[in-house]
DNA sequence: TTCACTGCAAATGCTTTGCAGCGCC
DNA sequence: GGCGCTGCAAAGCATTTGCAGTGAA
């Protein structure tokens, strides 16, 4: 999902120009280190507009992408196509059982899940595993509405 | 992303205005049979004008919109965004280990998981559950490359 | 000094919607 | 006949890009 699979660029950083550290860049970066779930780059920069940090809706776009190309970030594509973002290596994992009517949100663990993700990928020979897992649903309220 | 394996039409619409039966439904209905992978309603719409079927793009959108309500037909979403359908009750359903640096996909099975995402629903009250499962990481090859 | 990085605004491309006419039930 | 369905064109939106100015190395 980083980088589409038309990309010619299958060797990642192999000959990129160098990367120069700006106020716009550790901005995101800052943000990013600051919040456990996905953001869209909308949101992000709105958080970020929120907090005084000047850094402009292209140059947001711009540099998620740039750090989703490197593997810095996990992309995801919530329900409505908005692409999402999240600082790798996160602490504390969970998993959300969504209402899609309401949407109510339920915190849940999945150790389960975790091991199965370890496994299958270690068969594949994949590494630097990372996953998502979201459920979706009709809240015990909402289904009774639809009845 | 589809609903595992429950029952299909399970709940029938509530209280929705009744369904005509339209050539334009029709044909997107008889594409969709003959379509094994998922298409986008760009592509659909395609297909349909290149065999001389007549509906509007609008319509094309409002109608896969609407059979995805009903649940008839299995959204995904492309790794640009763009919204892809597939009948739904036809393949195995299965989940994908992708390479976050040159975009490589694997398919893999996951009967764990969907216990999981059943029982797990269950024990908060949801219902019409589905869900959606994301693993990343380096393939074989991207993994050798950054050592 | 060089050239990657930015901001801004215009441009894209997918998807949705307002409206008026059409045709299924 | 009523009203859901269509087509068309005009928005809406997230995301991208051209260009010229700015600043990191």
């Amino acid at each position: 999902m980083s980088s589409p699979s038309s990309s010619p660029a299958a060797d990642a950083s192999a000959s990129r120009p160098p990367e120069r550290n700006t106020r716009q860049r550790a901005a995101v970066s800052r943000a990013l280190d600051e919040l456990d779930d996905f953001v869209s780059t909308q949101e992000l920069h709105r958080i970020l507009t929120e907090r005084g940090e000047r850094v402009s809706l292209a140059t947001a776009y711009r540099v998620l992408q740039s750090m989703a190309d490197d593997g810095r970030v996990d992309v995801l594509r919530a329900a409505d196509g908005e692409a999402v973002y999240r600082r790798c290596e996160v602490s504390v994992h969970h998993h959300h059982l969504v209402c899609r009517v309401c949407g109510k949100v339920v915190e849940v663990q999945a150790p389960a899940i975790e091991s199965w993700a370890e496994r299958i990928a270690a068969e594949n020979g994949f590494t630097a595993v990372e996953h998502t897992v979201e459920v979706f649903g009709l809240c015990p309220r909402c289904s009774a509405e639809r009845r």
